[in-house]
Parts: C-alpha cells; sequence; structure tokens
DNA sequence: CATGAATGAGCGTTCATTCAT
DNA sequence: AATGAATGAACGCTCATTCAT
C-alpha cells in the first residue's frame, strides 16, 4: 500500500470524524478501524494524535493560504488608485473559503472543523494555526482596515469577530439548522443560499451605525448591563 | 456534610471546569477532586456524567425560562394594542439573559457553556435543551414574526441563528479575543461594553435588504457559490 | 475484599516478578494477572508503576530501617567508652538485613532488589532510596570510621562499596550460583552457610593492607592500567 | 554506505545505549535513530534483538578470549617446573580485561555490560556467553585451583565469585560511585586508581581463613544466620 | 448519606519484527 | 544491500461506573 494511499485514507477518515464528534471523542481506534488501516499507522505517519488534528487542518489551510495570498496579489495590482471596496474583500474571501473545500466536497466538515478549533480545548491547536497562518489573516484585516476607514481599530475588530461567529456557527452547526429549517419552512438550504443569505447581512453588519460613547453611561439604566 | 453543600459544590466545581475545557476533557476525577468531594458523589447524586452536564445546564436555563415567559407576559399586557417593536424584544432578551448569571458573576461561563452545547458531540444536551426548553424560545421566535411582518419567514429564522451565532462566538471566546483587543487596541472589553457593541449590529443585520431572489442565478457567476 | 488483601497481593506478586525479571522487563499485566487482582488496581492503590516498586522497596527498607536505628542505638549505649568494633557492626548490619526478610522468607528476593536497585536504570529508585534511607546508611559510615580510624576516608569508602558488590553480587545471583556450585561439588548451599563464607573474607578485605600511593608511579610499568 | 559501516555504527551506538540504560529500556529505534540507521538495519544485519545484544558483547569477549588463551598459554611455559602464583593468575586476568577495551577507551562500558549480563533477565545472554567463553573460564579456575591447593574446591568458588562481585559491581556502577567520591572526599577516581585499591582487597580475600565448619552450629547462636 | 475499593473498557503510544521493493 | 511502510501485540494509564459497607 503506496504511502499516499494510507495517509490520504486516515486524512479522510479523521476529518469525518473529528467534524462530527470533536477530537476527544474520536479515538485513533476509531479513526484507523473506519478506514481499515493498522492503529499503529496514524502515530507512524503523524507521530502523535495532536500531530494529526493539525494535519487534518493544515490540508485546508495550506491551500487556502495559499489561493488567498494570491487573490489578494490580484486584488492589489487591480486596485492601484484606490483602496479595495469592503464588499470585493468580503466577496473574496468568501470565494477563496468556498473553493478549497468544494473541491473535496467537504465545505460542511472545514467548517465544523473551523468551529471546533476555536470551541474546543485543544490549545495547541489554535497555536498552531496562529502561526502558521497568522500573516494571511493579518494581511487580510490591514485591507479592511483601509477600506472601512471611518470604523475606530477597536470596533473593526470586533464586528469582524461578530461576522466571524455568525459564518463559523451558522456553517458549522449547518446540519442541525438544516433540519430545523427544512421541518418548519420546508426548504432544502443548499450552502450557497446561505452564502447568498449571510451576504447582505454581513455588509449592514459592517456598516452598522458606530454604539453610542461607552462614558456616557446610556445603557447604565437599561437592564442589558 | 449536607447534601445541597456537596451537590452545589459539585456543580460550581464542574461548571468552571466543564467551561474551561469541555465535557469530555472534563473527567468526574477532576471535578470531584477539585470540589473535594468522593468520586462516587457524582453517580450518587445526579446517576451519570451526562445528567451532570444537564443539572449544570438547568441550573442556568431554568431560571432563565422562568425570568423570561414573566418578562414577556410584561410585554404583552404592555403593548396590548400594537406588536413589541423588534428593539425591545432583543432588549429583554439580553437583559433576562445577563440577569440569571450576573448574580452568580459567571456570564462568561454561561456563554461557554452555551457555545459547547452547540459545538460539541452532546447530542443529549441539545435533546434536553430543545424538550426542556424550547416552548420559551417558540413564543420569542413568534413574537419576533409579529415584530418583523416583511421578513420572509425562512429568513427571519436563518438571521435569528446568524445573530445567535455571533454573540454565543463572541461571548463564549471572550477571553481569547479579549487578550488580542487588550494587546493590539490597549482596550479592557468588558461584557456590558460588548453588548454595548453588539446592539447596533444586530439590529442593522436584522433590518439588512433582503437578499437576491436564488432563482435568478445571480450567483452563479461569482465565486461564492 | 479488604484493601489489605488486594494491596497485599499486589506487593507480593509485583517483589517476586520483579526479582525475576527486573522492573522493565514486568508488566503491570503480569502482575495484576498473576495476582488475580484488576489491571487498574495498581494504579488505584499506588498511583504509578514508579511508585509500586518504590513501595516494593520500602516494605523491606521501612522496617529495616528502624531495626537498624535500634540496633545502633543498642550498640552505642552499650559500648559508651570505646569505639564499637568492626566486626560487632560488620556482624550487626549482617543480622538486621537478614532480619526483615527472615519473617517472609524472601532474603533472596530482596537482594535481588538491591541488586536491581543498582544496575537497573531506576533513577527514580536509587533517589527514592538515597532520599528515605540515605540517613541511616550515613550512621552506619560514621560508626565504621570510628571503628577503623587508621583508614585513609577514601579507602574506607571504596572498601565498604567494594564489600557491598561481593554481598549483593552473591546474593542477588545467588541461584544461578548456586546451581552451579550444587552442579560442580555437590553442595546444597544455603543463605546461612554463604553468611558464614562471607564473613571471614569481609573482614579480611576491610582490614587488608592499604595499596601502594598513586603518585609513585608503581603501576605504570604493570599491565593493569 | 557500506555494510561494514552500518554493523559498527550500530554496534557501537548500542553499547553505549545499553550500558547506559539497559537492554529492556533501550529501544531499537533508540539505537538506530542515534546511529542515524534505517530501523530494519538491526533486524537485517543482527536478525533480532537478541542477536544484537549477543554481538555487543562478541566484540569484547572474542578478543579477550584469544588474548587471555594466549597470555596463559605464555605463562604455563614460563612455569613449567611450578605453579603459576595466585598474583600472578589475577595480575594477568586483570591485564587482559584492560587492555581489550583500553583500545577503544570504553572500559566502563565493558563493565557495565558485564554487570547487566548478571543482573538483567537475558537469560539467552548468560547461556550465549557460558556456551562461547566458558572454556576459558574453566581453563583460568584450574589454574587458580593449582595455585590455591590449601583452599577446599567449594571455597574457591564463592571467593573467586565473590571477588568477581566487588569488581563487577564496582566498575559497572563506577559513574554513580565515582560521583559521591568526588563529592564528599574531592578526589578524582581513574580506573587505574580503582584497580590500585581492587588490588591488595581481593589477595587479602582470597587468603582469608577458612569459615567455621557449618557442622559445629558455631553460627546458630549468633544473629547472623 | 456517603465512601473506599474495585472493575471492565478503552485510551494514546511504543515495541520488535516483517515485507515488498 | 538496504529501506520505507506496515503490522499485531503489548505497554502504562485513565475512564465512568458499580458495589458493599
Amino acid at each position: 500500500m503506496a504511502q499516499s494511499d494510507t495517509v490520504t485514507r486516515i486524512l479522510d477518515t479523521a476529518e469525518v470524524l473529528f467534524a462530527e464528534r470533536g477530537f476527544a471523542e474520536t479515538s485513533l481506534r476509531n479513526i484507523t478501524s473506519k478506514a481499515r488501516v493498522n492503529l499503529a499507522a496514524v502515530n507512524y505517519h503523524f507521530g502523535s494524535k495532536k500531530a494529526l488534528i493539525q494535519a487534518v487542518f493544515a490540508r485546508y489551510l495550506d491551500p487556502f493560504s495559499q489561493r488567498f495570498h494570491t487573490a489578494l496579489d490580484e486584488l492589489e495590482s487591480r486596485y492601484t488608485e484606490g483602496v479595495i471596496p469592503l464588499e470585493v474583500l468580503l466577496e473574496t474571501m468568501a470565494a477563496t473559503v468556498l473553493a478549497v473545500p468544494a473541491e473535496r466536497n467537504s465545505l460542511k466538515v472545514f467548517m465544523r472543523l473551523l468551529g471546533l478549533a476555536y470551541s474546543q480545548a485543544q490549545g495547541h491547536l489554535r497555536r498552531y494555526i496562529q502561526e502558521q497562518y497568522g500573516d494571511v489573516f493579518t494581511r487580510f484585516t490591514e485591507l479592511v482596515r483601509q477600506a472601512t476607514p471611518h470604523l475606530p481599530d477597536a470596533e473593526r475588530f470586533w464586528r469582524l469577530h461578530f461576522m466571524l461567529g455568525t459564518v463559523i456557527f451558522t456553517l458549522s452547526g449547518l446540519d442541525a439548522l438544516r433540519d430545523i429549517a427544512a421541518k418548519d419552512y420546508h426548504e432544502q438550504v443548499t450552502v450557497k443560499d446561505l452564502v447568498r443569505r449571510l451576504r447582505p447581512v454581513v455588509v449592514a453588519a459592517m456598516h452598522a451605525p458606530l454604539p453610542p460613547a461607552l462614558e456616557e453611561g446610556h445603557y447604565e439604566n437599561a437592564h442589558i448591563s
């Protein structure tokens, strides 16, 4: 059995099981038995379970990072005179995020994995992602800054994460939500459809009016605080 | 040791550890040793680890459910003539969500738990929450429907979940994000501050223009699909 | 099953297997299956394999240390006027070493274990023994120092270890040597017999003339160096 | 890579690691990765781990056996008329033992290995050594018998092993003992120095008076038995 | 009401060895 | 002659749970 075969089968199986159950709930025995490879093969090829988890992410994030850099290069060469509009930046990011797993028909898995990366207690994973792919995100946020000069830096930071939450939460919980939606609204939702719905929401959120300044104590009287 | 003491100490310890590490990564030994109670006490008082997880949620969701029903009762008696405005509904929900853990100074823990409930592979937990607290959410969404008659039902459904994602993602990952924000913007973010920032974003998102109809194939030429 | 039962059976089985095969070559499964206790019982009662190894030693060394201190107390109260003769010290040590395992008919095992403690790569074990029982050995060597004032300190140190080697090597390899002796000399050797033979050898070794001074270069011409 | 190169590097690395940690605690992966050869090379060149262990010993014992036979030949041709004195025999053995590893600066390693051969649970190793090198030891002990006609056979057997214990125990634990000695007596001990100290001790031990006969029951009243 | 002891199942990992190339 | 890949067995250990007291 060629290396690529075993390695690929482990990765293919692992990403599905990780996405379905999370990392701690997926044992190497689950993976190897479903992939029909030897239990020791994971440690042989990846070294440890942690390294396997990172490899699963790398298989998405390496091409993503590469393509996104390329796409931003193109944008920058096209908009030499002015700033790149926010909508174009968002559109480009969406297109790149979708392009990579689209080839393997695994957008849902990728999104679930992204969601897990944030929510599960895998400190090593967040560290790994930050180290390996931090620069491309930094580059993107800098372009967003230029596209939204009216937004205070802190406000932009939080809004980007608000939207990140929207996207990851929605797409990673897609199956459950889709079931409810189908039951209540007799509607079969596709990822394409969801992205269509997300677009105006994200744009509106980024363009929302600034909140009242904190010092005014305006909210002290409300029940929210 | 009175029962209530042991039970409370288990719950107090469990919710913190669950929030910090997730459910699978927190063992009963972690909990009982930190709570300085006997290992068997969890199974004795709660029956199983699953039941403990549900009990941890119930301690938040029972009072939340109760208060929210009461708050909606008040709103309905106040707005007998017209519909309750969307902003008021959102404000009321936010106030109720914040009120419960505020008494125990554990909003962050509660939000982390909510995030975990969605992201972790605890099917029993989602089922439990749906069964126990589904009706109050149903009541809320019906009021939102009346407040946003112009929104198609499906669109409203998705936008509510978009915003749910925003809130849960942000508040459950608060610590990590707060660290980044503090490092980059020299800003110490409080929950109160975050809610202030969330308000206009959520409102804008709910009022965003409808997406173009899917049938038009408008997006087919874009890179997103 | 009472605790003492399980714990004792684990210790009894472990010391025999350790003595027969060494520490690394004896698995917890070997021990627990032979002792007919659950595999997890070792970790439950001792915490780890390392701790089990130390517990096996403690069961011998704790009473030994105690008795030896008592015996030295008696000697010191008996010899208030002069020094305790070397032969008496050696005799006392021998008697104490033999007394402890004699009660459990396991001198051979104890000696094998002592030999292993020196020869096997269990750094934690040497550290543990040094920490727990170093003081009684220090006390003994100090008395030996007073009994042999003519010996340079370094020479005494080495001769004590030469003799330690003799005793441990002989008694820990007793079975193999006994087999050879039985085959060649038709002699069934008992521990008592071996101690009888060891006595004059040890005394003669401690009283051997000093080696020529190193500076003389006397040995440079010999083939030994 | 020429075969001899790979084989030599495996042997060089293996003997060091075996001496440091013992046989069971040294994995083939340890050896091959440190020697920078392929994992399968050990099984390819030696057949098994056991065979590797034996090969490590053979590299010392083959030349030792050869030289010792030659040295004894010389002694016998020199002492045609009377017996070879005990001191000369011991001196000759010491010189031969030291000569072989001296060429590779690895006396310590050799001694550690000898100690391990006795103490570790490698039955195959003792068998191998006995089969391969038993005759030269038999020849030596026969000469010792002629040199010490006054000693009963059994007594001579045990004293030789007492001394074997002294030497192997001391030299194989050299590093640890050297550390203690250096700390307590500010003395840097060399192997040459140790042999100097061993000489009078070994001679005195071999010449020690015979123990009282066992039948007398002399020791029954002592504490030793 | 509470607990120390015990259990069976399963975990990630490492092992010496084999085999096709 | 040599090696990368793969394997089955075993390792120490932790898990949630049960049970007798």
